[in-house]
DNA sequence: ACAACCATACTCGGAATCCGATATATCGGA
DNA sequence: TCCGATATATCGGATTCCGAGTATGGTTGT
């Protein structure tokens, strides 16, 4: 009996762009804010305080997990972060709730359009 | 010299969904919430308590207003609010935000999409 | 050598926000 | 007349946000 991954929307736009970033690969915490900082061309950064705080509730539902340390070259300070199966269902529906929403809007802002280059 | 717009982003979900339901036509408080619910098929409800702790923020920010009592036929307890200029660009803003944002996410999750049947 | 900054993890605590329970009152239909 | 739906709003505990700060070691500039 699978658990109902509806139950954790609407994510908060913390938790969205955490995994986010986790989606594409697996991260360590510092990396997680400068690929959020990164994807969002610099407008959205995540202090430390707002990471770990979320890191903690997603591991604790289960939306996430610590992997097990790095053997390799990567400095050994680094803990990683991978995205669970549940994590990606949700971050699924998350996208696709927010498409609707989207689709909602711009049938209401049909006037100005910036355009994008 | 006009206020920057984006200073408002990211929107949380709740302000998000206010300014959308005001974007398609001037509400009271009561009709915000049906108008949330019916725009996510029942999925997203908000309490009072949020509703008015946003509308008191976004009205103090000068995103929305009050409107003066419409004199005409609808009951007479109704308060509306209207949209101002300023929170239709953040609103506008804050769309094409997530748009970037929900590209970013399909280009990671290009692998199982939930069917809808 | 020394300062400065980068990388990395994480805590702390005050501020902001969330949000259901509750209170109050009117409207409209059975 | 009664009742559920409509309508406004507050309260207060729980949750979340989030920057400042702590810690440590590496790298780079002067």
């Amino acid at each position: 009996m699978k658990p109902e991954p509806t139950r954790f929307l609407p994510l908060s736009p913390a938790a969205l762009h955490i995994l986010l970033a986790l989606a594409g690969e697996d991260l360590h915490g510092y990396g997680i804010m400068q690929e959020i900082a990164r994807q969002s061309a610099g407008q959205y950064k995540l202090g430390p305080g707002t990471l770990y705080d979320n890191l903690k509730k997603l591991i604790l539902h289960g939306l996430i997990e610590q992997t097990s340390p790095h053997s390799s070259a990567s400095d050994p300070r680094r803990r990683y972060y991978r995205l669970k199966g549940l994590g990606r269902s949700v971050l699924s529906l998350e996208v696709e709730r927010l498409d609707g929403v989207l689709r909602e809007a711009r049938s209401h802002l049909r006037a100005f359009h910036p355009r994008r280059t």
